[in-house]
DNA sequence: AGAATGACCTGCTGGC
DNA sequence: TGCCAGCAGGTCATTC
């Protein structure tokens, strides 16, 4: 379910309620993808400080270390004031004292990770390698290209690798392509620079938008607070092949990448040749 | 070394 | 109605 704008908004809705909070108790249901790396009791008595994101990755930044938590495929957190009754595929529990924090994840692709510092494993394991953040100044064009240059593989799979660019997962891989008009198998190293630069701005543009719109809801996405995205209704290709091009006509398309999806519209994004302007 | 594949899990949908 | 194959927003380890 979520890639960088659903991260977001989940950090936005619950970051302001839980900072300053003191943990009262943390609670492991069944096995998520990585082991915590501590006992829970580790956890009790901290304070949480704060709430950052990286990547897909949302960081609380306590006393003594960070608590990692990605939502995998299918996770997705809540933030209850007043404490209600645990649900199905509640497989994480952080009691504050301002709050209760429920990572529910049917899939388990998810995890929480404890580590004693960012710059410590497991944080730097998972951490390390990532790539510029798109929404922050570090994501420079020319380090954007020199990136793509190193690499041969289909620019669909380069973005979602998240090892140059993080945060852009498969549904916003497929809208950034459309919008920069390229086709999501062209190899990177052959971008052009003009294809570079549009890609630079849609990348951008596509993840500001639809944290705008509260992300995509496209089966159960909802924020901390419960409130669900609408970015799926201004989607221009994802999930709609079959359907006329919003801006040509011509039907979309999809196509499998690396066992994904990919959806593109083959007369605005050509393999080959000279790119409409 | 880079690129492609398999694996991890559960739930839902569509076709027979 | 019931069953089964296929698909789902991520990412790591393994293989080529």
């Amino acid at each position: 379910m979520p890639e960088l704008p659903e991260v977001e908004v989940t950090r936005r809705s619950f970051s302001q309620p839980i900072t300053g909070a003191r943990i009262v108790s943390a609670q492991l249901g069944k096995p998520l993808r990585w082991p915590l790396g501590c006992t829970t009791d580790i956890l009790v008595g901290q304070l949480i400080h704060g709430v950052r994101r990286r990547g897909k990755y949302l960081v609380l930044q306590l006393d003594r270390g960070v608590l990692l938590i990605h939502l995998g495929m299918s996770g997705s957190l809540r933030f209850e004031s007043t404490p209600q009754a645990a649900r199905v595929h509640d497989h994480f529990e952080l009691k504050t004292t301002t709050g209760t924090l429920r990572l529910n994840d049917p899939r388990r692709f998810g995890a929480v990770v404890y580590s004693m510092s960012e710059a410590a494993d497991p944080a730097q394991k998972l951490l390390g390698a990532l790539g510029m953040e798109p929404l922050e100044g570090e994501f420079h064009l020319a380090e954007f290209r020199s990136g793509l240059k190193r690499s041969s593989a289909a620019i669909k799979q380069v973005l979602l690798a998240g090892r140059l660019v993080v945060g852009v997962g498969n549904i916003y891989a497929s809208e950034a392509l459309f919008a920069a008009r390229i086709h999501p198998a062209a190899p990177a190293d052959g971008l052009g620079v003009q294809q570079v630069k549009r890609l630079h701005l849609a990348i951008i543009d596509v993840l500001d938008r639809a944290i705008r719109s509260g992300g995509s809801t496209l089966r159960n996405f909802s924020s901390a607070a419960g409130v669900h995205g609408r970015y799926q209704n201004l989607a221009q290709v994802y999930g709609r092949a079959g359907e006329p091009c919003t801006v040509c006509e011509a039907t979309i398309q999809m196509i499998r990448q690396g066992q994904r999806s990919t959806f593109f519209c083959p007369k605005c994004q050509p393999l080959r040749g000279v790119l409409p302007r």
